[in-house]
DNA sequence: GTGATAAATTTCGTGTACGAAATATTACTT
DNA sequence: AAGTAATATTTCGTACACGAAATTTATCAC
């Protein structure tokens, strides 16, 4: 069997995995992975579209559309710049500091609980490995 | 730094690196991955929903959605079952065949080239790690 | 044989995710 | 100061991706 298309696809169940388990853990919250990982980004301070895209590795349009349905749901709002009326920032509402104790708790245990049984070391080889491979993958990119 | 984070956030990057770039190369094709992952189910001999379903595990509906647009461009044709006409084969069209030519060469050759530089101990590590995280997370999944 | 059940697929609604085009605003150039 | 270029964001069109509900057909129980 041909051992690149077995490391991709290993890659992708991975992914999936994590992404389900995530997913289902936090609908109780009401919320998605994508839109937890905005909200983050704006917890405590402001930040504009282009800081949240760039720190979370998503387009503009992509962060504009999660923005969009987590301003629906009152969780953050944007705010025009005043000296600078193309920037947006967005800030996080009242209504969103219960839903963080919740989350918080949920991100803190999350992942200890999914590698609990590994020892330190097997994490540093799997972290090791994969990065080799993204060094490796990403200077190809270019 | 959270170790368990890390891994998670490695994961994601590999996963969107290999994606992209992957994108990029099949668009000369008109194909995108997905499309891709279902047309090479189907041949050469045709499968149920169900079968492509289960073989690239996504849901019924996601690979439905794929097919339709694989109908739309008459890479694939539904054949409804004589026997059993809940049941819908997918079947290949003459016009798949070329595509077919160029994207062989393209897999052939997409993996290797991205791992070339990687030895066959370096890969045995990788996969190594990516199984025992893949194994303890699918148990720990149900 | 008829009604309930089961199985295979599609449809629907929601939420990503992207790039290209559009929009709004600011800065720059002359 | 007018016109152009640059910047920040949104809108639009396309393609996944899922689960729940709907649809179609087959099977099973009686």
């Amino acid at each position: 069997m041909n051992k690149s298309l077995h490391i991709r696809d290993l890659l992708k169940r991975l992914n999936k995995t994590f992404g389900t388990m995530a997913t289902k853990e936090l609908s109780q919250y009401g919320v998605t992975v994508p839109q937890l990982m905005v909200i983050r980004e704006i917890h405590p301070d402001p930040k504009t579209i282009g800081q949240i895209s760039k720190a979370v590795d998503l387009s503009y349009s992509t962060v504009s559309g999660i923005i969009d349905r987590l301003e629906r749901e009152q969780l953050v709002e944007r705010v025009r710049d005043e000296n600078d009326r193309r920037v947006v920032w967005i800030r996080k509402t009242p209504k969103i500091s219960e839903l963080f104790a919740k989350v918080d708790f949920f991100s803190e245990n999350f992942y200890k609980r999914i590698f609990h049984g590994f020892s330190d070391e097997d994490l540093d080889i799997i972290i090791q490995s994969m990065e080799t491979l993204i060094v490796k993958l990403e200077e190809r990119e270019s």
